[in-house]
RNA sequence: CGGGGCGUAGCGCAGUCUGGUAGCGCAUCUGCUUUGGGAGCAGAGGGCCGGAGGUUCGAAUCCUCUCGCCCCGACCA
């Protein structure tokens, strides 16, 4: 490609709407521009990019024997009331009608398409396994999108649906899956790493994701320092438990805490340590209203809470529902009292504490030397806080580190959930009818690269790992009207072009500074410079994206492009050795 | 959905408090000079001041409504 024909338009400035790096180097870098709130269109720049994550994927899919489709981003709203989903998927899901007011959706995911296809066309045993995949657009109608294609409504993602005739088979496919992840994301250059999750709102048993590690990332995630255990914090046990406190009963006692609502206020006030008190939260949720206990010290974890009531919807309750449940005023609640009969959790954490603070359910009052079992019934105990740097391992009681990441892939084993709602089953060797045993596998693409990006830039710009940048190499003319540097570029454009490596000619009528910093804005890992010392040497510049001034070379034009491989072929081997 | 902020030239912003000729930088166009890290000088073009209504002799500026965008939270594959 000839820079002076490419519709690349660069931008010097830092854009005000950008917040993260990768959303600012993708839209100084010409590879994306806003449409509207979380939509995007991509340039020829950013499209290239978005192809070539697209061609590894299709590669590695392919290899672990998955197949190719595309199925409707328009989706009947029939479909989705099958399955459940057109009640409880919420308002991410776009809805809308056709012209004789048939009601429709626009497709955040495909299960339900999935299971209308295979269900009429798969009878047999003897058809299974089947692994089908697309690369499609999505559409998720975010309450927020955020960070350019980080968190996009419209989106472009790979998403694979497995069919097994039972758990056993599926773990195969599951495993084969989870290699093919790990082969995709090393090729993109990513330093990543395959996390335990929840399966959120599409439900199934098991379920990673993968991290790409990053301090812009939206998750957390919890990993040993001692063995290979990383899990999203909302799924991560916290296992510390305190051993029981003998300290003698002290008697329970109303405490004036005046204006004193958060943890720190009251421990402040009152001298004592957060351990000692407990943190009372009204939820409300579809099992109806749920009063959780933490430490003082401890943050409550929703997932977990909402995995243990089995619920649908789980959310903080309103200050009304927080008075009509407790009495008391958000800041001064506590379990003490509660009017009528409420579901009370404690975390584990709790089982053993004597002597709490907690509130009084009365605005400036809390209670003192609060005991189970004296004061309050037992609650229920179970695991429901986030786990903390002071807990063990879940597997070696090693130490626990924290770390952000992107979440740029998710893998999940379904088991029958859809192919149940939707019918979709198999005969057996013995002719009996069972549901098919499902996996679905998901790949953020933009997300992919906007992650890359994350990961590998400077101050100068992007730093594409090879693999994936738009241009393998940019061959940058410093002077086009000087004819000797011309027809030199040109000769190495044709060269380059015929070893088959995707190729820039920057052939503009611009300064040289122009040309070096848009080299490095875009980040194309290998620039070729032409200038004087063609004409005195018959030699050219060769620098890599990731060296200083210092690190170039100077072949003779000649052998340039031999040389290109050479490097290249370099890249590759260092890439596989930091695995 | 709650809180906060912003909409003025293609982009980044000033001007709004205190009403009176719509500005600056970058970009664009022309000319000359320059040519290895986003050039210099001279000149030019470019605006329904997000939209609607109101107050006023007069509104970018004050008031009301509305639309859009950004940030924090809530929520969420």
């Amino acid at each position: 490609m000839r820079y002076s024909k490419l519709f690349l338009p660069t931008i010097k400035e830092v854009p005000a709407e950008a917040e993260v790096i990768s959303h600012k180097l993708m839209l100084r870098a010409g590879m994306i521009r806003k449409l509207a709130s979380g939509l995007y269109s991509y340039l020829p720049l950013g499209l290239r990019s978005l192809k070539k994550v697209e061609g590894i994927i299709r590669q590695e899919m392919n290899a672990a024997g998955a197949q190719e489709v595309l199925l409707p981003m328009v989706q009947p709203a029939e479909l989705w009331q099958e399955s459940g989903r057109w009640e409880h998927y919420g308002k991410e899901l776009l809805r809308m009608k056709d012209r004789h007011e048939r009601d429709y959706c626009l497709g955040p995911t495909h299960e339900e398409v999935i299971c209308a296809l295979v269900r009429h066309e798969v009878r047999s045993y003897r058809d299974l396994p089947l692994n089908l995949y697309q690369i499609q657009t999505k559409f998720r109608d975010e309450i927020r999108p955020r960070f350019g294609l980080m968190r996009s409504r419209e989106f472009i993602m790979k998403d694979a649906y497995s069919f097994d005739v039972d758990d056993e088979a599926l773990d195969k496919t599951y495993q084969a899956m989870y290699r093919a992840y790990c082969r995709i994301f090393d090729r993109c250059g990513l330093n990543f790493r395959p996390v335990e999750a929840d399966t959120g709102s599409i439900g199934g048993h098991a379920s990673h994701e993968f991290m790409v590690i990053a301090d812009t990332g939206e998750d957390i995630i919890a990993c040993c320092g001692s063995c290979d255990y990383s899990a999203n914090v909302e799924l991560a046990p916290a296992l510390s438990d305190e051993p029981g406190q003998d300290a003698p009963d002290e008697a329970m006692r109303r405490v004036h805490t005046p204006g004193k609502r958060s943890v720190e206020e009251v421990t402040g006030y009152l001298g004592i340590s957060p351990k000692c008190l407990v943190k009372t939260l009204v939820f409300t949720s579809d099992k109806g209203p749920i009063v959780a206990l933490v430490r003082g010290d401890h943050n409550i974890n929703e997932v977990k809470l909402k995995r243990l009531l089995r619920a649908e919807r789980l959310e903080l309750a309103d200050n009304l529902t927080v008075s009509s449940v407790t009495g008391g005023e958000a800041g001064f609640i506590g379990p003490v009292g509660l009017k009528g009969r409420v579901r009370v959790i404690g975390d584990n954490a709790l089982k053993g504490i004597k002597n709490f603070v907690t509130g009084a359910n009365e605005s400036d009052w809390h209670l003192a030397g609060v005991n189970w079992g004296r004061d309050l019934a037992w609650p229920e105990f179970s695991d429901i806080r986030l786990i903390t740097k002071s807990d063990p391992c879940p597997r070696c009681k090693g130490g626990i580190e924290f770390k952000r990441g992107i979440e740029v892939g998710h893998v999940f084993k379904l088991g029958t959930k859809y192919s149940e709602a939707l019918d979709v089953t198999y005969l057996d060797e013995a002719g009996v009818a069972r549901p098919i045993v499902m996996g679905c596998y998901g790949i953020g693409v933009g997300r992919t690269v906007a992650a890359a990006i994350e990961q590998n830039h400077d101050e100068n710009g992007i730093i594409f790992p090879r693999p994936i940048a738009p241009f393998e190499c940019v061959i940058s003319v410093v002077d086009v009207t000087d004819e000797a540097m011309m027809s030199a570029g040109e000769r190495l454009y044709g060269d380059l072009l015929e070893s088959g490596f995707d190729v820039l000619l920057d052939d503009r009528r611009e300064r040289p500074g122009v040309k070096f910093k848009d080299a490095d804005l875009t980040g194309i890992p290998l620039r070729i410079t032409i200038g004087r010392r063609i004409k005195e040497e018959g030699r050219v510049e060769l620098k890599l994206r990731t060296q200083g001034k210092g690190g170039a070379t100077s072949p003779l034009l000649d052998d340039a492009a031999a040389e290109a491989a050479v490097i290249f072929k370099a890249m590759d081997h260092m890439g596989s050795a930091l695995k």
